[in-house]
DNA sequence: GCGACAG
DNA sequence: ATCTTGTCGC
């Protein structure tokens, strides 16, 4: 598979994002994931009004040190609107870019999105994955397809996603008294291995540490008209 | 046709 | 996602 050619998309239909879709979905390879998960990325975007561009962070986080081991920016113009069910096309290239940036290889990355819970089993952390042959997780803030039973208020508790008849991922709950996020397999994982690094590095919120901080990281980088009222 | 709908 | 401060609740 030409992926070189693949990634260029300068701009395309919904029509034919579909399709492309279709076809990168065969290529998705599943394993149980990675043995170690030392250092776990995170990877988010940000867009601004007016801007004809898109930027997005890649920070990778020791699960050891629980600490941050390096982060990585890019900026980057859109070609796609958001469409939901598209959303990887607008924002993969500029994630990618971010990603290609870092010096050290993460062992597994999460995204902010979905991965096989979308209507044709690829999103946008399948996408981010195959082009960067690397195990990914899809850790959304709500759901994009599919239905799930009621979960546990403890922190841990799970309950499967199905759409369609098949299990595409599974609600979890990463923090008490908080909405469950959304986990599915991206790339090269399990959905098992997939929740438990996710619980594994929630650590008291509900957003995964390096989801969390990859997001923060676009944040500091806004400038504010007004100081911020404290 | 209508409603749902990651970020 | 963005435009944006304070405020309410676990
Ligand atoms: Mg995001």
């Amino acid at each position: 598979m030409k992926i070189r050619e693949l990634h260029a998309w300068p701009r395309m239909s919904t029509s034919e994002a579909k399709q492309l879709q279709l076809r990168l979905r065969e290529l998705l390879v599943w394993d149980g994931g990675p043995a170690s998960c030392a250092l776990v990325a995170g990877g988010d975007g940000t867009y601004r009004v007016g801007q004809p561009t898109g930027r997005a962070s890649a920070v990778i986080w020791s699960t050891e040190e629980l600490t941050v081991v390096e982060r990585s920016f890019a900026e980057r113009e859109l070609t796609m609107p958001y469409i939901p069910g598209l959303f990887s096309f607008r924002e993969a290239p500029v994630l990618l870019e971010a990603f290609r940036g870092l010096r050290h290889t993460p062992d597994v990355v999460l995204l902010d999105g979905h991965g096989l819970a979308h209507p044709r089993r690829f999103g946008l952390a399948c996408h981010v994955g195959l082009f960067l042959d690397l195990p990914t997780i899809g850790c959304a803030k709500s759901l994009l397809v599919g239905k799930h039973g009621d979960l546990a208020s403890d922190e841990g508790a799970t309950a499967p996603i199905v759409h369609e008849g098949e299990v595409v991922g599974a609600a979890v709950r990463t923090r008490r008294g908080c909405r469950p996020v959304y986990v599915s397999q991206g790339y090269r994982i399990s959905l098992a291995r997939a929740i438990e690094i996710v619980l594994l590095c929630a650590r008291g919120r509900r957003l995964p540490e390096p989801a969390r901080l990859a997001h923060l990281a676009l944040q500091g980088e806004r400038t504010w008209s007004r100081p911020p009222a404290c």
